[in-house]
DNA sequence: CGGTTTTGACCTGCGC
DNA sequence: GCGCAGGTCAAAACCG
């Protein structure tokens, strides 16, 4: 839409590196279940044609009218009714022009948001660059060099990487939830993340639900360049890699293994699932324990949810698809992307110790995948990355924005308020009157409801005696 | 009994 | 066109 800046396939990786400890088992109560699941998009909508409704009612009737009228006509009610349709019609032309001009102005916004919050990032960067060392930045770097296949392009930091305690998370997002899913939930490191979205584009629409679109050909034809656009959004993979005893990262959703391959390079099995969270999620992700270091757990997740997330599935959903957003779109405006990033950070900044730092690795989509860019979370580094509107600034000022930042994360409401509002943004921009970005959801979702605690009570899994399903660690 | 895992077969894209 | 590798399907097995 307003700035396709990117259209390569471009690919993130994240890789969190984490300690994973045991997951207790299913300690958490049954979920009392999101009860709403009212998708940003419903109040994003309403907004928008609402304000502009008005604006061109109350902007355009008269003048038009008075032009109109002066036909001339035989009979008066005749002359009455046409005149009225003329003006109508006029009107109706106005409102279509006004409307336009809105989008324009919309669009700009949009971009003018997105290019703010990536100065934000910038300077948070920076500023963790000065507070903390930059080993890690350094690890980014090695990483990124390692893997040959990488190919850098931008990097980010998402956040100010501080916090230390899941206090933070607590009162985020859960209160007495949280301690309990804290207690069982699997700690795990994770440090750095790539995202990477691949070439394919034969992606489903989230409405339909899970559709096997694994055939091109079956595809209908869809929309041609709509299509496209959402593809490649949708197409934004996310590899997260953490250090994990356990044979999945608990991310708070529900999968589903449909399938097990001998990756080539990999005397590990990489295993494929799929949401079940609801049933026609599309979201799949790729299990693969690394070939160098098999404490390594990579995830790859693909797609977005079409469906309220728990908190701590939110936060990795979102912030899997935020990053590719960010990345994927130079300029592309998001509220996954936008505000999630900080979200994340703050949430899991308190896992991401200084653990351990090297790792480099293969990306294990590294086959035929794009470019992969290495992001730091919650790490400093120096390795800038490279931002449309550039980024350098005064200290005082990256104080003030780290300050805001915080704010923002730390109060749900605003946070919810923000989603709401850039997602209407969004939805008028993109015009996409799907439900499609888990994002938004996500965005809403959490705030209103506080159920953290996914726990795998559930259906347990069959199999492996593994639940499929995790919960994030809380700390 | 419903949901999940297992696992071999099948399909598709890509490089040669 | 062929072979390889990755990804997905689907029937059978498994589990709570
Ligand atoms: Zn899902």
């Amino acid at each position: 839409m307003d700035t396709g800046s990117f259209d390569p396939p471009k690919s993130v990786e994240m890789d969190f590196f984490s300690n994973e400890k045991k997951k207790s088992s299913r300690g958490a109560a049954a979920e009392p279940d999101l009860g709403l699941k009212v998708p940003g998009l419903a109040i994003k909508k309403e907004d928008l044609t609402i304000n502009t409704g008005l604006q061109l009612l109350t902007a355009n009737t008269k003048s038009d009218q008075s032009t109109v009228d002066d036909g001339i006509y035989p009979n008066e009610e005749d002359k009455e009714e046409k005149s009225e349709l003329a003006a109508m019609q006029a009107e109706l032309g106005r409102m279509n022009e006004e409307n336009q001009k809105l989008r324009g102005m919309l669009n700009q916004v949009t971009s003018n948001y997105n290019a703010l919050q990536m100065h934000l990032f910038t300077l948070l960067q920076q500023r963790n660059q000065k507070n903390v060392g930059n080993q890690s930045s350094h690890e980014a770097v090695d990483e990124k060099m390692e893997s040959g296949a990488m190919v850098p392009r931008q990097f980010m930091d998402l956040g100010p990487a501080v916090a230390d305690h899941a206090t933070d998370e607590a009162s985020n997002s859960s209160t007495e939830g949280g301690s309990l899913d804290r207690s069982t939930s699997p700690t795990t490191n994770k440090e750095v993340a790539a995202i990477d979205n691949e070439r394919a584009a034969r992606e489903d629409s989230p409405d339909d639900g899970w559709i096997p679109n694994k055939n091109p050909k079956m595809a209908p034809p869809k929309g041609p360049e709509q299509q496209a656009q959402e593809a490649t959004m949708r197409k934004a993979r996310v590899s997260v890699r953490a250090r994990s005893e356990a044979p999945m990262i608990t991310d708070g959703c529900q999968w589903r293994k449909y399938g097990q391959k001998m990756a080539k390079g990999n005397p590990c099995p990489r295993a494929y699932y799929r949401c079940t969270m609801a049933t026609g999620c599309p979201v799949r992700k790729q299990v693969q324990r690394c070939a160098e270091d098999r404490s390594i757990l990579i995830t790859t997740y693909e797609g977005n949810h079409n469906h309220p997330l728990p908190p701590a599935a939110m936060a990795m959903a979102s912030t899997t698809s935020a990053a590719a957003t960010m990345l994927l779109s130079g300029s592309m405006s998001s509220s996954a992307g936008l505000m999630n990033p900080n979200f994340l950070a703050r949430r899991y900044c308190p896992a991401l110790p200084r653990g351990r730092p090297r790792f480099r690795g293969g990306n294990p989509s590294g086959d035929r995948a794009g470019a992969v860019q290495p992001i730091q979370i919650g790490r400093p580094s120096h390795v800038g990355r490279r931002s449309p509107h550039g980024g350098g600034s005064p200290a005082s000022l990256a104080d003030t924005v780290t300050a805001a930042t915080a704010a923002i994360t730390a109060d749900p409401n605003f946070t919810a308020a923000l989603a709401a509002a850039i997602a209407s943004i969004i939805g008028g921009a993109h015009q996409t009157g799907n439900n499609n970005n888990a994002n938004n959801n996500n965005a809403i979702n959490h705030n209103s409801n506080n159920n953290n605690n996914n726990n795998s009570t559930s259906s347990g899994s069959g199999g492996g005696g593994v639940p499929t399903n995790s919960n994030f660690p809380a700390t």
